[in-house]
DNA sequence: TATGAATGAGGATTCATTCAT
DNA sequence: TATGAATGAATCCTCATTCAT
C-alpha cells in the first residue's frame, strides 16, 4: 500500500518522531510547490523549511524523487479511498447522476485543497520515468470505475466499460486541473462540477435514465 | 504571430541558411524528446544532434526555453489551423457529428505524429512560468470552438458556449494524450476517436440531432 | 560588521573547519591576484588552489563577487582600525605632523603587504556595481579623518572638514597605490611617505603649526 | 603618436568613411560606458549601437582591447595637449597659482565631459596587462609637469621635481575622479577645483610665493 | 539518529573572433 | 569593404548526495 521508497518506515507505527519528521518534510514540499515551483523544491530548501537538516531528510527518503512519490501515493490513496467509498455497494441505490456528482465533487475537493500540488503531480505523471507508477494508479482508478459501471449496467450505454472508464476519468481529471489552474472566467467550481457531471452522465448513462435529473445540474 | 523569443529573426526571410539551422535545432530537439526525455534535451545535446555549435544555438534562440516555446508555437499554430479549417463556414453544412469527428481525428493525427513532443508540451504547459502563454493558446482554441458552437446553435444544447468549449477541448486533449502515452489495451486509435466523438457529441449536441449517427461511431 | 555576502555563517563561530575553509579560499584568491591577475581568479581556479571543490566554495560564498567583497571588507576593516587607533583620543597630544605620518605609514604598510590585492580592490571600487559599498567605506574613513580634523581644529586651516578629509584621503590612497604599482624610479617608500606627509600637512595644517618639523620629512 | 593597434589607418587621411566608422565605434563605446558599464560593452553591442556589423568593427580594430586603447590614447592626447598648452613658455609669466588652477580646471573639464569613460580608463589603467602603456603616459605627463616645475624653480620648494610631479599629478587625478563618481555632498566642482589648487599650490610652491593669492581660491 | 560541510559532475550561457558570401 | 552566421572554449553556478562527526 505504502511506497517502497519510504526508507525503513513501512507500516510499523515507529516512533511518532519519525512520522512527524516525514510529515514535516512532505508539508514543507507542498508549501514550496504552492508558493514557488517544482524547481525551487530542492532538497536543501525542503529540509530548511521542514526545519531539519539535509542529512535527516535523507534518513527518511531514499532520494529526492521519493518525496514526490510519497506525495503522489498519498494523493492517490486519498482519491482511491474517496472513490471506493462513493462507488461502494451501499451507494448503488442512488441515482447514477448523484453518484457521478459525488465522485466529481470529491475529486474537486481534493484538487482544490492544493492545486499547486496537483499541478506538480500531473507534471510528474507525464515524466517518462514515472510512467509505470502513474499508469498503475490509473489502472486502479479505472478498475474501480469500471467495477461501478459493470454493476450499474442496467442504466448504462457504452458496451466497453474499460474504455469508458478511461475516457471519463481522464476527462474529469484534466478538465478539473486545467480549470483550477487557468481559472477561466465564468467557470466557477459549481459550474465546473455541473458541466463535468453532465459530460460524464451523458457519455455513460442511457438516455432514458439520465434525462430526468439533468436540468437541475446544468 | 510568431514568438518574440526567436531572436532577431522576426519576419525577415533571412538567408535560407538561418531558417535551416533553426529547423535543424527544432528537429534535433524533437528527436531527443522522442528517443529520450526532456531532461536529456540539454543545449549541448541539442546542438550536437542538430550538427551545430552551442553558440549557433544561442545565436538563434534566446535560451533553452525558447526552443521549447518555438516548438509549442509551431504545434499551437498547426492545431489552430486545422481547427479553423474544419470549423470554418464551408463546413457548417456538415452534420455536427461529422464535424466533431473531423476535429478529433485531426487532433489525433497531430498528436500521433509525435506523442513524445506532446507529452513534453503538456508538461511545459503545466509549468507556472508558461501559464500565460498556454492559457493564451487555450483561449484562442476555445474561441474557435465557441465560435463554431454559436454558429451551430440550433443543433446544440449547452447554453454556456465558453464553458462548454473549455470542457470539451480539455477533455479531448487530455484523454487523447493519456491514451497515446499509456496505450491502454483495447483502446486503439479508432476506438479512442469514436469514444471521444461520442463524449463530445453527447455533451454538446441536442439529443435528437445527435442520436441518428451515433451507432456508427461507437 | 561583517558582510551579508558570506553565506549563513554570520556570527556563529561554527566549526573551526568552516572558518579554515573560508580563509583558505580568501588566501588562494590573494595568491592568484598576486601571481597573475583578476581575470585568472576564476571560481574553479580559486577552489583548486584553496584545495577545495567548487561546491565548497559556493557553500561559503554566494557568488564569485562575494569573495572579492569579503577581501574588501577585511581590508576596509584593517584600514579603519588602524586609523581609528592612530587618530583616537589618546594620540591627540602628538604633533599633527607626527599623527599624519603615522596614518600614512600605516596605510603604506597595509598596501605594501599586498599591492596586487589593493590594485584589484581599487579596480573593484571603480566598478559601478560596487559604488555603494565603496562609497560607504569612503564615508566611514572620511568620517574618522574629519573627526580628527575637528578635534585638532586649533592647528588646522581648512574650514570645510568634510571636503578636506575627502581630498586628503583620496590623494594619499591613490598616490600610494600608483607608486606601489608603477614604482617610479627615485620614489622609494620613505620618500613617498615623506612627500605624502608634506602634501597632507601643508594642505591641512596652519602654516605656523606645520613649519617646524617639515624639513625632516622631505 | 597614434596607436599601432588601429589597423591600417595610420595617419593617412584615408577615406572619410573609414574615419567616420571608427568614430562611430568609439562614440558607441563611450555611450555604452556611460549608460551601462564596461561589461556591457561587448563587441556585438558596440557594433550594433555604432550601426555597423561586427565584421566591420574588426576591419577597423585588431581586437576588442584596441577600442579601449584608442579611447585611452585619445584622452591621453587631449590631456597632454591641454597641459602642454597651459604650461608652455608663454604662460610662464602667470602667477603659479593661476597656472595650477588652469591645469586643474582643464583636467576637470575633460573628466566631466564623460566621467564614465574616465572611470573605465582608470580601471583599465589598473589592469596588469596595461601597466606599460599607462605608465608610459604617466611618465609623459610627469615630464611635462616636471618641466614646468624646473622652469618655475624660483617659486617652488620641493627639491625633487620628479617625485613632486608624480605626487601632484596622481593626487589631482584620483581625487577628481573619485569626486566625480561619488559626488560627495558639499563638494561641487568649483569647491573641488579650489581645494585641489590649494593642495597642489601649498605642496609645490614656496610659502611666500603662494600665500598671496590663496584666500581667493579657498 | 542528526548534522551540515564537502563533493563534483553537469548544465546554461557568453562573447571575442573568424570567414564564407 | 561589409555582413552576420557560426564557432567553441571558458565561465559561473547548481544541487543531489555522501559521510565524518
Amino acid at each position: 500500500m505504502s511506497s517502497r521508497r519510504t526508507k525503513s518506515t513501512e507500516n510499523k507505527p515507529r516512533q511518532a518522531r519519525g512520522q512527524a519528521t516525514i510529515d514535516a518534510i512532505l508539508e514543507a514540499t507542498i508549501r514550496i510547490l504552492e508558493r514557488e515551483s517544482l524547481e525551487h523544491a530542492t532538497t536543501t530548501r525542503i529540509a530548511e523549511i521542514a526545519g531539519v537538516s539535509v542529512g535527516t531528510l535523507y534518513h527518511h527518503f531514499e532520494d529526492r524523487d521519493a518525496i514526490l512519490h510519497a506525495l503522489q501515493e498519498r494523493e492517490f490513496a486519498r482519491a482511491l479511498a474517496m472513490m471506493q467509498d462513493v462507488l461502494s455497494q451501499e451507494n448503488l441505490g442512488a441515482a447514477p447522476r448523484e453518484t457521478v456528482e459525488r465522485v466529481v465533487r470529491g475529486l474537486a475537493t481534493l484538487y482544490e485543497s492544493s492545486p499547486a500540488l496537483h499541478r506538480v503531480l500531473a507534471i510528474e505523471g507525464l515524466r517518462v520515468a514515472n510512467a509505470e507508477r502513474v499508469h498503475a494508479f490509473d489502472l486502479r482508478v479505472i478498475d474501480v470505475v469500471r467495477g461501478f459501471l459493470l454493476q450499474s449496467r442496467e442504466h448504462l450505454r457504452a458496451p466497453d466499460a474499460s474504455a469508458a472508464a478511461f475516457v471519463a476519468y481522464q476527462s474529469v481529471r484534466a478538465t478539473m486541473l486545467a480549470s483550477l489552474l487557468e481559472r477561466p472566467p465564468g467557470l466557477d467550481l459549481d459550474t465546473l462540477v455541473g458541466q463535468l457531471v453532465d459530460l460524464v452522465v451523458r457519455y455513460l448513462i442511457r438516455d432514458d435514465a439520465a434525462g430526468a435529473t439533468e436540468q437541475r445540474g446544468a
